[in-house]
RNA sequence: GCCUCUAUAGCUUAACGGAUAAAGCAACGGUCUUCUAAACCGUCGAUCUAGGUUCGAUUCCUAGUAGAGGCACCA
């Protein structure tokens, strides 16, 4: 937000280091980093360093770059008009870096009157003239959504929402894995045992299949000191399992149908749990309907000498990418495309919808938030599509995730031991209401229940954004659904109490919630008047949004966004403790408060929707 | 055997190669007749080891140690 003052200086430097005959390096530009302190600065020491390697000089760096900063801070002093640069109040020269300070008025008003004026769209980025598919959300039918499940959901929403914003056309993908065995034995003992005994409920049925695979996989597991009956049994079983396998595959209508309505009772589930975490997928790709295309590729693969077709030996068809690649090291090894008897495998698939992606929704950047011990197979498939031709798989990137585990141990769903996401949803929210009764007093009761679930889920997802993407999880759920320090109701909270004191204000807050504000009723805002270091601080961290939306884009990292609103909402609360905004006197003070709390309370609102939480009025 | 990721305070985590390594939890001490104490203020406390590159390394490189994961017909 200082990029006008930031390449006047920059020019202004340009021309004093060549006429001076200093070696200029780039100049990288960053805030002050000190707390109440604002404006923004950089370092001369690459120059300096630059100017020893030329052999001039011959003073050591640290003292060299001072003189230069010096030298500068003199010349900007004297080329400016009336001795000071415009917008810029004081120049300082330290350690070898040079600091320029706003000046506190017209800097503090630029911030305030830009994030009133642009509301829901502050912070959001100029159109980008690319497509973004975000793919996330795999989880497998026939099974139960569990907390790992909404690790991948969380990151892979909040990463759709930050490079919407950020200005790129913007695809959210999900993409269950609808077959295979686990899939087949869960329909078996269904048909087998519990044919009409399903319950009801859209999680109670969902959750009862994940019941029915613990079930039917402790049948059909060999165990040790089986009796000869148990043997025998159990392989009937299994027998039973594969002939169902196979009828599956060649379509047998019986089949098809318990299938398809078992499978459905998963997606019901599914998409309501996306309902929860207000995603709106945009596209459903099944592994089921990849299924056929994947077989056509394997042929295309063949003929293009991509792949090695060893089945007139009665192997695979698989593909040899370093030697395709010419890599004499091995680095993406083997792989294989088609088993010998003849079906697909999962990379098959990811290949063939990447082709679809590419293809029939011309995606420019695909993103793949998959768990991170699939590295190795992703970096096969995108080296694959390389050597398939398309490029767009320089464009291809892998969202690893740390897999999610107990503190008990890994997660196993054939075990049974999971933690269910709406098992914990529903604690949560049991958890809220019992603060709720007695933190807060002024939520209506027809608002509590809607409130808890806001919150409750907010501390949820903050929790899992807020540890770096490739890191491993153990789940404690007192630690994440904790509502004090450092969670989301923190961030929450800050957009409740700002709300709060605009209620109070009776002042209308004209670009509030509304895409394109017009100006405020106190008109453009003055800032003229001695500023706390906790209004600094808040007005500073306003500033720093657009770029830190940027970032996490550019990066990929919601973590960043995540660090940014904890940051901006501490800055908030001090503010809040520190300075009492509805008993300013001064009136025009008073009013510049007001306007800086609405600015504030915007930009809570524009983070907290970029990470998937929502922002409750009252709390 | 080869490869990838991780190692920061008692615990859980931050930190574009730059100024004083930042938070939360836990512990201890303060702050509600003042816009909501799900908050604020303060104290205590850390870069796995050994080399290297650099003016400057938690960050990059090499080796080691410890942990997690992966390595062609599972997904």
């Amino acid at each position: 937000m200082f990029t006008k003052e930031q390449q006047l200086i920059e020019a202004k430097i340009k021309t004093f280091c060549s006429a001076n005959d200093i070696p200029l390096a780039e100049l990288k530009w960053q805030p002050i980093p000190f707390s109440g302190e604002w404006g923004f600065a950089t370092s001369f020491f690459q120059t300096a360093a630059n100017e020893a390697r030329t052999g001039k000089g011959g003073k050591p760096v640290p003292q060299r770059a001072q003189e230069i900063a010096e030298q500068v801070k003199a010349t900007l002093r004297l080329t400016a008009q009336g001795g000071s640069v415009d917008g810029i109040s004081r120049i300082d020269a330290v350690k070898g870096y040079l600091n320029l300070y706003f000046s506190t008025a017209t800097y503090a008003s630029r911030v305030v009157d830009e994030v009133l004026a642009s509301g829901l769209d502050f912070g959001r980025g100029a159109k980008k003239n690319e497509r973004v598919m975000v793919e996330y959300c795999q989880p497998n039918t026939h099974h139960s959504f569990h907390i790992g499940h909404a690790r991948t959901t969380v990151l892979g929403e909040t990463l759709a929402r930050l490079v919407e914003f950020a200005g790129f056309e913007t695809i959210r993908a999900s993409y269950p894995g609808d077959l295979g065995l686990g899939v087949i034995t869960v329909m078996w003992i269904y048909d087998k045992f519990y044919k009409g005994q399903e319950p009801h409920g859209v999680h109670e049925r969902g959750q009862w299949l994940l019941k029915l695979y613990v079930e039917a996989t402790a049948l059909l597991e060999k165990k040790e000191n089986e009796t000869p009956e148990e043997t025998v049994k159990r392989e009937t079983y299994d027998v039973e399992r594969r002939e169902m396998y196979r009828k599956w595959d060649s379509g047998d209508e019986y089949v098809r149908e318990i299938w398809r309505v078992t499978r459905e009772w998963s997606l019901e589930e599914l998409r309501d749990v996306l309902r929860m975490f207000d995603v709106k997928m945009d596209v459903w790709f099944y592994e089921s309907e990849v299924d056929d295309l994947a077989k056509e590729i394997v042929e295309e693969l063949v003929a293009k000498d991509i792949a090695t077709d060893e089945r007139p030996n009665g192997g695979a068809v698989i593909v040899k990418i370093d030697e395709k690649l010419g890599l004499t090291k091995e680095k993406y090894r083997t792989n294989v495309l088609l088993r010998s008897d003849g079906t697909t495998l999962y990379l098959t698939k990811d290949l063939a919808l990447a082709k679809i992606k590419f293809e029939q929704y011309h995606v420019d950047r695909s993103i793949y938030v998959v768990d991170v011990r699939q590295s190795m197979h992703m970096q096969q498939a995108f080296a694959i599509l390389k050597l398939w031709g398309f490029p767009q798989a320089e464009k291809c990137y892998h969202l690893g995730y740390g897999f999610v585990s107990l503190p008990e141990g890994a997660m196993s769903a054939r075990r049974g031991r999971v933690v269910l996401f709406k098992d914990v949803y529903d604690e949560a929210i049991k958890r809220v209401l019992a603060v709720e009764s007695e933190r807060s007093g002024n939520i209506p009761e027809s608002e509590r229940e809607k409130i808890a679930q806001q919150i409750g889920l907010g501390a949820l997802v903050y929790s899992m954004l807020s540890v770096d993407n490739n890191k491993d999880i153990v789940f404690d759920i007192n630690e994440a659904l904790s509502f004090d320090g450092r969670t989301g109701p923190y961030i929450q909270n800050a957009y409740v109490r700002a709300n709060s004191i605009l209620k109070k204000s009776k002042v209308e807050e004209p670009a509030l919630s509304k895409s394109k504000g017009q100006k405020s009723d106190l008109g453009p805002s003055n800032f003229d008047y001695e500023l706390t270091k906790h209004e600094i601080e808040l007005i500073e961290q306003i500033s720093r949004f657009p770029q830190t939306v940027e970032q996490a884009a550019n990066e990929y990292r919601p973590l960043v966004m995540a660090a940014y609103a904890y940051d901006l909402a501490n800055a908030f609360h001090s503010f809040y403790h520190a300075v009492n905004v509805l008993q300013t006197e001064d009136e025009k003070i008073r009013n510049a408060r007001l306007q800086l709390v609405m600015a504030a309370k915007q930009t809570i609102e524009n983070a907290l929707r970029l990470l998937d939480i929502q922002a409750p009025e009252v709390m």
